[in-house]
Formats: C-alpha cells, sequence, structure tokens
RNA sequence: GCCGAUGUAGCUCAGUGGCAGAGCAACGGUUUCGUAAACCGUAGGUCGUGGGUUCAAAUCCCACCAUCGGCUCCA
C-alpha cells in the first residue's frame, strides 16, 4: 500500500470494505434498522474528501463487489478505494479469476446500475460490526474494524448488498455510469508481501460514454509511445533471452542516442567542475558491509564471487565506496573542497524478476553519477548548484512537468534508517533551508529517504501522468563517518565533509525509455540517431548526388544516409517517416540541377526545394542548439512554444494529398505523435503533481 | 519473489488432438518512379525449453524460462 500511498489523496486510503448480504432487506440485518441516507453534505462532512467522479467510482467499486459476491459465493472482501482513473476491489475468492469473467460481471454490474438502487448509510456499534463479520467470515472486515478507534463504524447498503465504508457515495447505482473492468492483478493484503495475497479487480468507470472512450484511447495512445515497442520498431535496444532478463543490448541506433546523452552530460559536468573518474565494476563485498549496502540490499544483490583465497567479490550495486577511496586517497585539505567526483558507472542490481521492464527497470545499468565532497559551509551552495543543473537539463530536454519531493526517513522505522536521531535532524533541516533558498515548492515524502540521508527527488510527469524520479540529490552524513573520511580544516584540526550524492540523468538506460516515450519516439534533431535521410527519385540517375548530399552533411558532422533501396521513392519516405527520422531529403533532376534538396520534414511537411548549403546551415544550427525545433518559425507561423507543430501552421498544407485513401494512416501517424499536435514540442503530459514514482531513482 | 495472462517465421498475428499458415520484412527478377506501401516470384519455423499423456501434441498435463498487467522492492 505504501505505493499507492502517495499515489491518491491521503484519505482515500481510509476506505471501509464491503460485504454482502445473503437478502434483499432494505431493514438492517442485526439491528433491524438504519438511518436515512445521510444528505450529501453531512457524508462530506463525516467521510473522506472524494470529488463527485471519485465518489461514483468508489460507488461502482461497491456494485463491483456486490456483482462478484452473487456470482462467486464465498468471497471475502478487503477494500475497494477509487483510484486514478477508476476503482479497485480486494478480496479473496474461492478461485482465480481470468479477463474472461469480466463479461459476466460487467453484466450484473449494469444490472444493479440499472436497478438504481439507493445508497443507504447507517451507523453500526463496533461490537455488533464484529459480531455480524465473524458470523459471515470476513476476516478483513474483521481486521480493519479492530484497528478503527470509534465505537461506531460505518455501513453503506445498496440494494443487496451491505458494506463496511465511511463513504462517500452517491445516492443511488444509477448515478454509476459507463463502466469497463480493466484488469485483475494479485495484491498483497494491506501492501504487505508476508501477507496473503488478494485477487485485485481494477475498474474503471466514467460519467459518460465519451469520457469512458477517450479514457481507452489515451490507454492507447500510451500504449504505442510505450518504449519497448518504439524501441524494437526503431531498433533502439533489444533483450535477448539467451543474454538474460534485464541485461538490455544497445543497438546501433540506441548507443547514439545514449552516446550523445552522455556527452552532453559530462560535457555539462565537467564545465560545472566535476572530475570524472572510471572505477571498477567488482569490489569486496566487505566494502559493502562497511557502507551498509550489504546489510540494506544484499537481497538484491548479485550473489558473492568466492575466490580461492577465501575473498569475496560481487558486482558493485553501487559507487559510492569507490568515490569515497578516491577521495581518501590522500589528504585532503579544506583547500581542496568541494570535490565533485563523477562516473558514468555500471551498476549490477538483482532485481527482482516480476520488476523488471524493458529499459526502464534492468539488472545492469550506468549511473549517471557522482558525490560531492564538501565542508558544510560549502553543503548548501553545492546542493543549490545541482538543483540548477538538473533544471538546465530539464529545460533542454523540453520537461515542463516536474515536481520536487523531499524524502523523509520514516521516524518509526529504525531497520530501514540509520538509526542516529541528530544526524536525521540536521540533514533534514540542511535539506530544508536549501529549498526555501530556492524558493521552490515541493512536498514530502514520508519514508522515501535512502538509508543514510534525505533527499530531494525531482518527479517528472511520464506520458501516463505518473510521477518517475528521474533526478536526486542526497545529503549523506552517514558515510562519510562510516568511512572515517576527513580533511585539515584552516585550523589545522581534521574536519569531517559532507557528502552529496546526485543523479540527474538517472541511469542511461532509464533516462533513454523516458525519453523515448516523452518524444514519442521523435527526438529532437540533435538526438535523432539518423537525422537526415535522402532519398534519390530514381536511382540510377541521382544516386551520385545523393550519395554527394549525404557526403556533405557527414562532413559537417550531421548523420545522414542514402536509401538506396530499390524502392520508389514513396515507399523511401514512408520508411523515413515511419523511423521518424527528422528530415527527408528528397532528391531528383531538379534539385541536381540546382544543388538543392527538396526537404520534407518528418511533421508531413513538405518544404520545397532549399539550397543545399542554406539546410546544412539550418540543420547544423538546430543541431548545436540542441532545439527541439525542425525549422526555423517561418512568417505567419504560430510561435508559440506549445502551440501547434510548424507542419499544421504552415502555409503549405503539409503535404495532405493523400488525405484521401490515406486518412487512416494519416490519423494514425498523427495520432501517435501526440494527439494530432505538438509533435515536435511534446509536453509530458498531464499527471497530478504529488504522485510516488511507480520507479524511482537508481542514484545511491 | 508473489497473483494472473501470454509465448507459432525478423515483425504483427491466425491456427484447440490428425500434413504448420497469412500479411509485412528478407532474397531474386521486372519496373526508374516527385513526397506515406509498384508488380511477379523464392526462401524462411527445434510452434519458448524440458518432461509426460496419446496411434497421433503448436493444441491436453507437469516443471522451468521469458514477456505482459498488477503487488512488494527500488541504495
Amino acid at each position: 500500500m505504501r505505493a499507492m500511498a502517495n499515489l491518491i489523496p491521503q484519505p482515500l486510503q481510509r476506505q471501509g470494505a464491503s460485504f454482502p448480504l445473503t437478502s434483499n432487506p432494505i431493514i438492517h440485518p442485526i439491528t433491524g434498522v438504519y438511518t436515512m441516507p445521510a444528505s450529501v453534505e453531512e457524508e462530506l462532512n463525516q467521510s473522506v474528501a472524494y470529488t463527485p467522479l471519485q465518489r461514483m467510482r468508489h460507488s461502482a467499486a461497491h456494485v463491483m463487489a456486490e456483482a462478484i459476491q452473487d456470482l462467486f459465493p464465498g468471497a471475502r472482501f478487503a477494500i475497494g478505494p477509487a483510484i486514478e482513473d477508476g476503482f479497485y476491489y480486494d478480496m479473496e475468492l474461492p478461485r482465480a479469476l481470468t479477463p474472461e469473467d469480466f463479461p459476466a460481471i460487467e453484466e450484473r454490474m449494469r444490472a444493479s446500475v440499472k436497478a438504481n438502487h439507493p445508497f443507504v448509510r447507517s451507523k453500526w456499534p463496533r461490537e455488533k460490526a464484529l459480531e455480524y463479520f465473524r458470523e459471515h467470515d470476513q476476516p478483513y472486515k474483521i481486521e480493519i474494524i479492530e484497528n478503527l478507534p470509534d465505537e461506531e463504524v460505518g455501513i453503506y447498503q445498496q440494494g443487496p448488498f451491505l458494506d463496511l465504508c465511511r463513504g462517500p457515495h452517491v445516492e443511488s447505482t444509477g448515478e454509476i455510469g459507463p463502466i469497463k473492468l480493466m484488469r485483475v492483478a494479485g495484491a498483497y493484503w494491506r501492501g504487505d508481501e508476508h501477507r496473503q495475497m488478494l485477487t485485485r479487480v481494477y475498474g474503471t468507470a466514467w460519467p459518460t460514454q465519451e469520457e469512458l472512450d477517450a479514457y481507452l484511447e489515451r490507454l492507447e495512445e500510451a500504449r504505442k509511445r510505450d518504449h519497448r515497442k518504439l524501441g524494437k520498431d526503431l531498433e533502439l535496444f533489444m533483450i535477448s533471452e539467451e543474454i538474460g532478463a534485464g541485461l538490455p543490448l544497445w543497438l546501433p541506433k540506441g548507443a547514439t542516442v545514449r552516446r550523445l546523452l552522455e556527452e552532453y552530460i559530462l560535457k555539462l559536468e565537467r564545465d560545472q567542475g566535476y572530475l570524472h573518474v572510471y572505477t571498477p565494476n567488482l569490489a569486496k563485498l566487505d566494502l559493502y558491509k562497511t557502507s551498509g549496502h550489504w546489510e540494506h540490499y544484499h537481497d538484491s544483490m548479485y550473489p558473492p564471487m568466492e575466490m580461492e583465497s577465501g575473498e569475496q567479490l560481487v558486482l558493485r550495486p553501487m559507487n559510492c565506496p569507490h568515490h569515497i577511496q578516491i577521495y581518501k586517497a590522500k589528504t585532503r585539505s579544506y583547500r581542496d573542497l568541494p570535490i565533485r567526483i563523477a562516473e558514468l558507472g555500471t551498476m549490477y542490481r538483482l532485481e527482482q524478476s516480476g520488476e523488471l521492464a524493458g529499459l526502464s527497470r534492468v539488472r545492469a545499468m550506468t549511473l549517471n553519477d557522482a558525490h560531492i565532497f564538501c565542508t558544510r559551509e560549502q553543503m548548501l551552495s553545492e546542493f543549490i548548484n545541482v538543483v540548477k543543473l538538473i533544471q538546465e537539463v530539464y529545460r533542454v530536454m523540453g520537461f515542463e512537468r516536474y515536481s520536487y519531493r523531499l524524502s523523509l526517513r520514516d521516524p518509526n522505522d529504525k531497520e530501514k534508517f540509520e538509526d542516529n536521531e541528530t544526524m536525521w535532524q540536521e540533514s533534514e533541516a540542511a535539506l530544508r533551508q536549501a529549498l526555501d533558498m530556492l524558493g521552490l515548492e515541493y512536498y514530502e515524502g514520508i519514508g522515501d529517504a535512502a538509508f543514510y540521508g534525505p533527499k530531494l527527488d525531482v518527479q517528472v510527469a511520464n506520458v501516463l501522468g505518473k510521477d518517475e524520479t528521474i533526478s536526486t540529490v542526497q545529503l549523506d552524513f552517514t558515510l562519510p563517518e562510516k568511512f572515517d573520511l576527513e580533511y585539515i580544516g584552516e585550523d589545522g584540526q581534521a574536519k569531517r565533509p559532507v557528502m552529496i550524492h546526485r543523479g540527474i540523468l538517472s541511469t542511461m538506460e532509464r533516462f533513454t525509455a523516458f525519453l523515448i516515450e516523452n518524444y514519442a519516439g521523435n527526438f529532437p534533431v540533435w538526438l535523432a540517431p539518423v537525422q537526415a535521410m535522402v532519398i534519390p527519385i530514381a536511382d540510377d540517375r541521382h544516386a551520385d548526388y545523393a550519395r554527394h548530399v549525404a557526403e556533405r552533411l557527414r562532413a559537417t558532422g550531421l548523420r545522414a544516409e542514402v536509401d538506396m533501396r530499390k524502392e520508389r521513392m514513396n515507399a523511401k519516405v514512408r520508411d523515413a517517416q515511419l523511423q521518424k527520422i527528422p528530415y527527408m531529403l528528397v532528391v531528383g533532376d531538379k534539385e541536381k540541377e540546382a544543388g538543392a534538396v527538396a526537404v520534407r520534414l518528418r511533421t508531413n511537411e513538405n518544404l520545397g526545394a532549399v539550397p543545399l548549403d542554406e539546410f546544412i546551415a539550418i540543420a547544423s544550427r538546430l543541431n548545436a542548439e540542441r532545439s527541439r525545433d525542425l525549422w526555423p518559425p517561418r512568417e505567419g507561423q504560430a510561435q508559440a512554444a506549445n502551440g501547434a507543430t510548424p507542419a499544421q501552421a504552415s502555409e503549405k498544407p503539409a503535404a495532405n494529398g493523400h488525405a484521401g485513401k490515406r486518412a487512416n494512416a494519416v490519423a494514425s501517424s498523427a495520432a501517435s505523435t501526440g494527439a494530432g499536435d505538438a509533435q515536435e514540442e511534446q509536453p509530458v503530459s498531464d499527471g497530478q503533481k504529488g504522485g510516488k514514482g511507480k520507479r524511482a531513482s537508481k542514484k545511491a
């Protein structure tokens, strides 16, 4: 439940369970009475803060439970809250549920909606409720009640169905809009992996059919952007079962993207005074015993390799200890600080098999990692500089929707977090001070800290609107202590430095995955694996000129290829388009004669003939500037950063000659690049702020 | 790791006990073409892996591996 905990407003977790009645009574089965439905206002005062839509979805969850109870006698119910975009219900069922069961459940739900049963609220004395649920073999409800402090518990009833629940609900089942069951999944009771695995059924409900359809379309769009699909289609990376799960291979095009990102961040860091190092991927196990990583994470470390000498080596899960050794390699003076040691270092973590996903969750990953060793006095300014660096990178990448999470320890969890009260108080206070100095708005994530210290996590909304942690800055007073780090102060006395762990691009794997989805595969010019495809119209006449054009582009540092396949130009244009290559340079007799190229952008915009020199000048400039524009804005064109695409705004109606017979292809092409607009200005899609990333940063 | 589903040609998929299929891609040939798929032909599969049931298994059973959707975890 912890992962969910921050995804939804806090009160939503305080859900009651629901419980079925065997008959169809209106009268309370135990007390014989019930209170009249509460007014909406009263409900809102007494229960959780649901929006009307959430209330409807919560009611839909109860109706689903009603249906399942009817179809699967013996079901034991747990909790069933509204969540973003829908609802779920956790329960224990007599047999496994499959999607094939959905139609029957949905049908039964619609019958309940049609019957328009009122939701009737009442209060039961705690003991009565316990007795009732014991009698009806509902252990999860009993456990919930036992954890409630109140002497009375809320009960909701709709038609034949009775629920332990705080509410609120809609007035009657007829108010529930179109519903659809989405998936069935397992979920641990109370989110505890040591407890019973329950069946969770996810559903969604919307006020109108149109909104339901739009939601399903949205999911479909996200599916098209899935980096695993685009990674295959665009030949960016692969995963070989022969090599191993979670061990991706970067294909030439994906490797190009990664290398460009690496060159970009290395230069940026160099300019900021970071010193780049290389350190080995193996280390003695003892190193991680000292750091505490072994204690906290041995379950997700590769098992140690036993040497003949008895020495144990592990594949490193993190490289802070390595950088610490570099710091310790000689006596450091306060004059040397801050020392910023950075590395694109590869780490190995034995992630749980069920967690692996494409490039975004892997077992071998390269971190954009750095450790800053500084004095207490320097700590705040160093921290602030890192945050500014993050903001600069996000500006270049075009991330616009992101938020800051101050990740704090859970003071009650002495296992997970270092047990050092003063350390935590001091470091958390320092972090807050830095955030105040930056004037950042942030929210707090209790229990999200690293074991050695608090951190600032930067959450970027992904295409599904879910927040993902990309960057992180962590304040660490713990490891300097454990490794006995020192520097010599002005007074000649040995002092303890502070460490700042920071990751900006996360891992190269995950960042690339995020970019693929964020751009829907339409990489900006500077990141596009192939920037220009030269397309000769008739290869016997135009091949030489096409090669000449490509040579000229390559000579200026642009990545260009010539499509010499025995295909018609139309097919070459189509394939380049599907590969999302920014520029298609069509060359035929006219262009050859004029020393020009006919420029077609992947936005479908056909710019006509452009002198080769001019094209090179423009493309090179956009490339060097890391612009996200494909072409400079022209006269009479919308200029807003998030406005229409250049293609849509162009005076030439974007080569829509094929709009007739190929309407479908055009529509899907436009849709797949961002709901038909903003192709090159891909906004990170809407996302609630304040959620917790499902895939947190890989930074130590 | 846990719950559920899935795994057939490079890709997308059809095939539910009786001779392994289609489209695209690849390869060969014809076509030299002006902005999203020319035409004809050829070749290509241990049906995820291993066991079992059966006269006969892609199909039924068991185990394992991988992938997908969730749960738990994420230094």
